[in-house]
DNA sequence: TATATTTATTGCAATATTACGATTAAAGAA
DNA sequence: TTCTTTAATCGTAATATTGCAATAAATATA
């Protein structure tokens, strides 16, 4: 069936989930850490950054952006991305609250 | 195609979406929190918690073994899950250096 | 207008993931 | 040994993801 059971699981977990999806793939991790530290961008860099053809890449912005992590302003014939700094504060809350939890010391292992 | 080209990327970026493909689906965000609330766990224990088939509870039980995140010790005919609090603590610690990239003043968007 | 540049979209092939019924394996109880 | 219980594995169907060539769309420039 390969379909997830989203219906089943709290929002919480299910945002837990989606956040970390986003960054289940490498290229997306280093999209984000390229935009981070130039903190602009314009796709075409990413190409040659990444070394990914430029549909793929493309694909993958569509997803960050989707999400709301990063957003794209149109400069001419190219598009300034950057991280939403905003959203990113709020991923930021939500996956430190799943990542952050107490491990109690009487562990039955 | 359909592989992931991790190849291309640094250890540290493969590293962290391997980490955050496991926080990817619901079920594995929900038995890692059902494990930390309780301690200590069987796995038809959640089979009842969650909701899924056994042998699919089984398969993300069996994924997030692999990475590390969770230990089993056999006990009698049932199996103990828990939190494997070391690498955790380790996992945490990658996720976190990526998610608390300082993000500058001048942004361009 | 025509051309060049840059990014998005489409279409498709290859691979991965999710889910579960059926079965197997392992260990304790009768 | 046989039965029961519990979890793992197998096999398979459905769906999702990844990657890219080809193409389209949008905008700047000549």
């Amino acid at each position: 069936m390969g379909i997830t059971k989203t219906e089943i699981f709290t929002d919480q977990q299910n945002q837990v989930s989606t956040f970390a999806k986003a960054f289940g793939h490498p290229a997306r991790v280093a999209i984000l850490q390229h935009l981070f530290k130039i903190n602009a961008c314009i796709c075409g860099d990413l190409v040659e950054e990444i070394g990914l053809a430029q549909p793929t890449i493309s694909q993958h912005l569509k997803e960050l952006k989707t999400l709301g992590l990063i957003k794209g302003n149109i400069e001419g014939t190219s598009i300034c991305y950057c991280i939403h700094t905003e959203n990113w504060t709020k991923m930021k809350a939500v996956m430190l609250q799943f990542l952050d939890q107490d491990i109690s010391k009487e562990n039955c292992c």
